[in-house]
DNA sequence: ATTTGTGCAAAACGTTTGCAAGGCG
DNA sequence: CGCCTTGCAAACGTTTTGCACAAAT
């Protein structure tokens, strides 16, 4: 919290009532979320717009406070990574749960792969789709 | 082709004059391309609507042969996959070149992940995002 | 003849934007 | 005070849908 204000701060972007309280509910939050979630576990105690979301996700993705992920369906999940190594994602396309695993050995692949060829690596996101296997036993039945 | 056909017809679907130019089309091309791409790259020659060009994507997806990534941007790229493996994409967030490369021992560690927890692999996407060499110099100036 | 597929236009969906009003420094 | 930010509603771009008609088996 402190740490954003600083970042805001820093590139005379300002701290305000909206931003303070998005960011706190973020923080708190331990999951992957969409902007709409985001949005409807807010507006029931205060006034803030959709529109407040989706440019607050912005500077918050740019401060590189929280991480942006493409898991299909043409919705995004945001994550916010405080202090957390990124890591892959293993989506169940059926109930939507998410696990997680660390990366560690895959960024030096792919790290290496980068190097060879002078890509210039922002982030990475690795996701695995398929069932759980609480809905792969569903599915058998 | 021949393929297309067999699948369509174990499932009770039918080979339609459509189906057979978008197949054609897909299997012609090497690069990604978005389904607005496909349908204006059709639109002079044929008379196909977006709607089936969207639903046919869908068919010859859940048929396995062609690929869907989520790139970001709110846009679907697809892939047809005759017979080349699953690869990783640097994605050059500037000039959105797509650079491919294998990834055979990032699948080894990922199936291992996956058999520890039971998860059903249908299909991963490894996708970095950064500036490819050309973009890269061009920012430092 | 039956059933699946198509084209069209409208709707849906998540996200972005223009603008006037509000709030932080 | 000046500039950044907000809320609203409208706009956006992509994808999906309902429906009547057409085509494949």
């Amino acid at each position: 919290m402190v740490r954003l204000k600083e970042e805001l701060e820093m590139r005379g972007l300002k701290f305000t009532r909206q931003r303070k309280i998005i960011a706190q509910k973020i923080f708190s939050m331990k999951k992957h979320f969409t902007a709409d979630e985001l949005y409807n576990s807010l507006k029931k105690k205060y006034r803030i717009s959709r529109a407040t979301i989706y440019r607050t996700l912005d500077v918050l993705s740019s401060l590189g406070l929280v991480e942006v992920h493409n898991f299909g369906q043409g919705k995004r999940y945001y994550e916010s990574i405080s202090g957390k190594k990124s890591h892959c994602h293993f989506i169940c396309t059926s109930c939507m749960k998410i696990i997680e695993f660390p990366s560690d050995e895959i960024e030096k692949i792919i790290t290496n792969m980068a190097s060879q060829h002078n890509f210039k690596i922002n982030r990475y996101s690795i996701n695995v789709y398929g069932l759980c296997e609480e809905c792969a036993r569903k599915r058998k039945k």
